[in-house]
DNA sequence: TATAATTACATGTACATACATATAATGTTC
DNA sequence: GAACATTATATGTATGTACATGTAATTATA
């Protein structure tokens, strides 16, 4: 469906007004896909992601703040979906005896498991989402550099 | 800032795959910068879109699901999003005539007035996000809507 | 070193999303 | 036209975002 069909308008100001119309509504598409996909493995997008991030460090346990800055929605409140993955049993949770404001946050093997699982069935997805070459994709990429520079 | 600075990664496995990402933090950055803009005019983003949508077919009024398959984000809850416009007397609320299971919602004068000022902020705002041409615009519309086809 | 400022996290509230379910009105079918 | 199916909206719950505030620990400074 082309973004005119799926918001059944077609009044853009310019190309640029409608790119920035054009980015939320392509991320919004991407989401659902990866939302759906996900709900396989009882796992939200937010908690996917942090799992991810833990893994990328394991064994060693990330503080809050530290897994913050890697997601992409910096405001995302990391204690609370920490709160539900470790209901899960997917990560666990202890004071840092360094600094004792901390909180490490360390994935388990269980949460290991479940991102592996989870990650296969994501590669799997993106090839079908992102339907572009890799020449293509650079050139997006390129692109969508250029227009969040400073 | 760029993708990788933001995400303190630079992991990706092909340019699709960052492609996708990118997709979404830029989508996240357009999001927030139109957010704290409206927050000038005490609105959230879906309770513009929402007034913008009534504007385009008033005097007309809408009923609830004719304003939400005009909505990007095609889950929005309606029905909640138009308690809060009325509660800030922005649209009114009355059963279809026609059909008494359809309410039908119109934007009010001081809505009109409200959304007027904030668009008039919102394309300033737009010219300073989109960083590109119309050149460079037009080939990002057109790599999204390959990347979206089908 | 005592006090002040900062930092890290948790938590509360308002709003939104995603989805299930309830209710009333309309449409369909026999 | 009665029974059933469908549609439109409302509402409940879980999750997440955005932001303000509270609390404890650490750091800076007088």
């Amino acid at each position: 469906m082309t973004l005119e069909e799926a918001i059944k308008s077609s009044k853009f100001k310019d190309q640029r007004h409608k790119a920035l119309i054009h980015i939320m509504y392509a991320a919004y598409q991407v989401k659902t896909n990866i939302n759906q996909l996900l709900k396989n493995y009882a796992l939200t997008g937010e908690q996917y992601n942090v799992l991810r991030i833990l893994k990328g460090s394991h064994p060693t346990p990330l503080c809050v703040k530290d897994i913050a800055v890697r997601l992409i929605e910096r405001n995302s409140n990391v204690p609370r979906i920490a709160d539900r993955l470790e209901i899960k049993k997917l990560v666990k949770r202890f004071p840092s005896p360094e600094d004792r404001r901390e909180t490490l946050i360390q994935i388990t093997p269980a949460g290991i498991n479940l991102l592996d699982a989870a990650t296969q069935a994501m590669e799997a997805e993106h090839q079908h989402i992102a339907n572009l070459t890799e020449d293509e994709a650079a050139q997006l990429n390129q692109l969508l550099a250029q227009m969040l520079q400073d």
